[in-house]
RNA sequence: GGGGGAAUGUCCCGAGCGGCAAAGGGGGCGGACUGUAAAUCCGCUGGCUACGCCUUCGCAGGUUCGAGUCCUGCUUCCCCCA
């Protein structure tokens, strides 16, 4: 559908280009109006963590260039819709989080998006608003004929985030089956407020998105238009952004910019032409160049990678600070100073030490992990597990642990 | 209301004659090979003051030298009948 389709707008045809379009309601509807002037697009949020991940990155750039190219961005933060919980693409009910750590989720989450996009109340400034500011207000008599009546429980049972969970004869609460009506009804309220048009999200969300675009014709707005990425799954089809530490998160002080930019360093062969597209904001040709290196020199691709889409997010210079460590310590097999730094005092057994740091989850882990000769101190293979950290392996006041070929830290006393 | 079935290693799926730290997958991590890739092969995957000790099979009791396995009650879920 996608690939017929030849977008005139400068917004759609750089989502086209760049391959962030999964589905569309209407795209020559859509493509027509981006071209005759300032549109304004919103893509929801919810508070579920502290930090977003890797996850919600496409959605986050889709927003970015829709400002690049001349339109207004609003983020919306579910402060509202997280005390409902969204059913989509889970199999059993989420635990209700409390009112406090939505807030501060929320307040936590913020920060990202100033790196994406520039906020500001003139031109196409984007928009940040929460939509606790209408939901928490609605009253439940009013809402069900105002809004309730729009919607029909046939067409709901065969929502995919609702079908599913029947199917698989796993609960579905009251609570999330009204997810889709208040993220319908947000959309309707910034279509008439802010003279939002478009909502963007992920394929999970085309159920809902659509069900707001249908709630907006039935109350009376302007056409409203849904837009969706494709999910994000890695060449050899793994799901993105899991790693054994858990997610990637975008925030820096759950995952700092080393650790991001050895993320995407790691990026598979087949999949580098495709997220140089998607999370870095190099020209296409640029991109065209790198993804036609072959073999080995692929890493060069994958370098600029790492370090583009680090840059994007957590600034240039430690962009180029994660690379410069990278490289020493890669390539040159030294010791950057760069490289994440704990404090241990000297005696500190070998064991402790690697779980304090995060390479094991307990000292069995720790053991099993030295003795199967993945532990180095000073790049020194070390399979024995009463080791303690002495004084002489201190080199410039620091020694250098190593778990496997990529993790490596610094020690200090 | 009646009848039948299910819950297993706190990542997931899933075997389990009364001797079980519990088969087998998936995932993850580590090793080999490479290019910090993929594919492939090998190892690890409850905890600890570690040739031993402790804690695990929905919950609570009981039988037994010994229970995930048998008995009783309870909780939750599913199916059939009304």
């Amino acid at each position: 559908m996608t690939s017929q389709f030849s977008p005139k707008s400068d917004f759609l045809r750089t989502l086209h280009e760049r391959g962030y379009i999964h589905q569309c309601s209407d795209f020559e509807g859509l493509d027509e109006k981006a071209r005759s002037g300032m549109l304004t697009a919103y893509v929801g949020y919810d508070c579920t963590a502290s930090s977003l991940h890797i996850g919600n990155l496409i959605s986050a750039m889709m927003l970015h260039w829709f400002q690049q190219t001349g339109h207004r961005p609003i983020t919306l933060m579910g402060g509202g819709t997280t005390r409902v919980g969204d059913p989509s693409g889970k199999d059993e009910t989420r635990k209700l989080l409390t009112v406090d750590q939505i807030e501060a989720n929320k307040n936590s989450i913020k920060g990202v998006f100033g790196k994406l996009l520039t906020y500001g109340a003139d031109g196409n400034g984007a928009i940040m608003i929460d939509n606790a500011e209408w939901l928490t207000k609605l009253n439940y008599i009013d809402m069900l004929r105002d809004i309730g009546r729009h919607f029909s429980i046939n067409r709901m049972l065969t929502m995919d985030s609702v079908k599913l969970r029947l199917e698989r004869e796993q609960e579905l609460s009251f609570i999330e089956f009204n997810y889709m009506i208040l993220q319908s009804y947000d959309f309707v309220e910034l279509a008439r407020n802010y003279n939002c048009s478009l909502q963007m999200g992920g394929s999970d969300q085309w159920g809902n998105i659509v069900n707001g675009v249908d709630l907006g014709r039935r109350m009376g707005t302007h056409q409203l238009y849904a837009l969706t990425t494709p999910l994000l799954t890695t060449a050899s089809g793994a799901k993105m952004g899991k790693t054994a530490s858990g997610a990637v998160w975008l925030n820096a002080d759950m995952f700092s910019p080393y650790d991001y930019w050895q993320f995407w360093r790691n990026t598979e062969d087949a999949d580098v032409g495709r997220f140089l597209k998607l999370f870095t904001i190099l020209p296409l040709d640029e991109i065209a160049r790198l993804t036609a290196l072959a073999g080995s020199e692929i890493n060069e691709a994958k370098k600029v990678l790492a370090t583009e889409a680090t840059a994007l997010l957590h600034g240039r210079a430690a962009a180029e600070e994660a690379a410069e460590t990278a490289r020493k310590t890669f390539e040159e097999g030294m010791t950057a100073e760069t490289l994440p730094s704990f404090n241990l005092p000297i005696g500190t057994g070998l064991l402790s030490a690697n779980v304090a740091v995060g390479f094991a989850t307990s000292n069995s882990n720790a053991r099993q992990l030295v003795e199967s000769g993945a532990v180095r101190i000073n790049d020194v293979v070390i399979t024995d597990t009463r080791r303690v950290l002495m004084e002489e392996d201190f080199r410039d006041g620091a020694i250098k642990l190593s778990m496997g070929k990529k993790k490596h830290v610094l020690i200090k006393a």
